[in-house]
DNA sequence: AAAATAAATTAGGTGAGCCTAATAAACGAT
DNA sequence: ATCGTTTATTAGGCTCACCTAATTTATTTT
């Protein structure tokens, strides 16, 4: 049984691994407000538990085991946040602090029946998939919208970083997850691009906004 | 903000009040397994916050505050219970642990959500009552089964002490909240009693189980 | 290669929440 | 009124999850 604390260390440093090679001490201390001398001690726990491997000085890879129960994590907050919002009617906006605390409740049974209660989705309402009761995720193959060129026609399909400011931000320019845009033109001076979505007006993204969106070919 | 444990004695003080006039430190100590001397340090930490009095050696009884964050424990707990019960399927023997967990997510916006999404329920699976929006509960008068006569005959309105066993008992027997019964004998010797339920054969309840449940006449 | 910088670890300390053992207070029975 | 029993509190110690400050290791710059 991992305490809260260890879960959220592990999961920062499932999420860390996605792209990278190594979690690192700093980075996993940003993640999860704390210190980095802090995190070496709970790195040195959750190595000793098996969880993961800590190599000093070079950051930390989940075992099998820490990845298993990491998707476990994740499967739970991904669906704690869906039915938030498909069921409770909260906003994307308003989720995360709640599926923080959430994703710890411990009894595999209430997870499962939660998924077949709100149908199995396969995406969170971030876009994110949620791990199925295996563990297995589906990863789409999917870029990120500051990547696109002119011309191209993608749809939205995941919000990366679900800070409250950026998906407030979008809900106020009408986009959410399955939103089809058209890359109109892109401004070297400050990375900002214009989109025309399927019905409106053309609008301009920021870099700091089109970095996030994850989209995919429509 | 209270953490699980204070929450739990605050709750455990606030149960123990129901009947007696005060709350004591073992009782307090048994009911969530701990030892008394843990007790006594979280009672002087409730009183610093002002949750509650300590009169040293004479109890506990909780301030109007406590009183109030007792109500939404309470509250939480039961909403939970009555979510588990009606939307995911579980036996009213399989929530109280899950419960326990649960009442403790802090989120104000959750939990009246969720009261919503389950229209407002009155009562939880055991028949307890479930404190509203305002911390408002509804005491019914009831009594105990095993303080009827031959011959009443009355309705199943609440089990006290929801321990798996008594519930899964009761289930064997077919009784639920609601089931009404008319007592047929009772039996000095042992305290047992027979009751015939509307339809079907008249049994047996041990004084054990006579004594949890909470009736009110027909 | 040495020096400067960044990052990580170690050392040592704090408060929360528990424990056991020792002590003190309350209370029922003689 | 005192004794013995029950109950509660205090004293002291442990682990966990943090922290700051000091030190060590790795990396980058000169
Ligand atoms: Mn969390
Ligand atoms: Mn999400
Ligand atoms: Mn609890
Ligand atoms: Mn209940």
């Amino acid at each position: 049984m991992l305490t809260r604390s260890e879960e959220d260390h592990l999961k920062a440093v499932f999420a860390l691994l996605q792209d990278g090679e190594s979690a690192f001490t700093k980075d996993i201390a940003a993640r999860l407000s704390t210190k980095a001398s802090s995190v070496t001690d709970m790195l040195k726990k959750l190595a000793e538990k098996g969880f993961l491997k800590h190599e000093p000085y070079y950051g930390a890879k989940l075992t099998a085991k820490g990845t298993a129960h990491a998707l476990t994590l994740v499967r739970k907050h991904r669906l704690w946040e869906t039915f938030l919002v498909e069921r409770l009617s909260f906003g994307w906006d308003e989720v995360h602090e709640v599926a923080e605390q959430l994703e710890h409740i411990s009894s595999p049974k209430l997870v499962d029946r939660l998924d077949d209660y709100l149908g199995n989705p396969r995406f969170d309402p971030h876009g994110d998939p949620i791990p199925d009761r295996q563990g297995k995720l589906r990863v789409r193959k999917t870029k990120r919208l500051d990547t696109c060129t002119t011309g191209d026609t993608v749809r939205i399909a995941a919000v990366s970083e679900t800070t409250d400011g950026l998906l407030r931000l979008l809900d106020s320019k009408g986009l959410r997850i399955g939103s089809v845009l058209t890359v109109q033109e892109l401004h070297a001076f400050d990375g900002s691009m214009d989109v025309k979505p399927k019905s409106g007006a053309a609008f301009s993204l920021s870099k700091d906004v089109s970095h996030h969106l994850q989209v995919e070919s429509n």
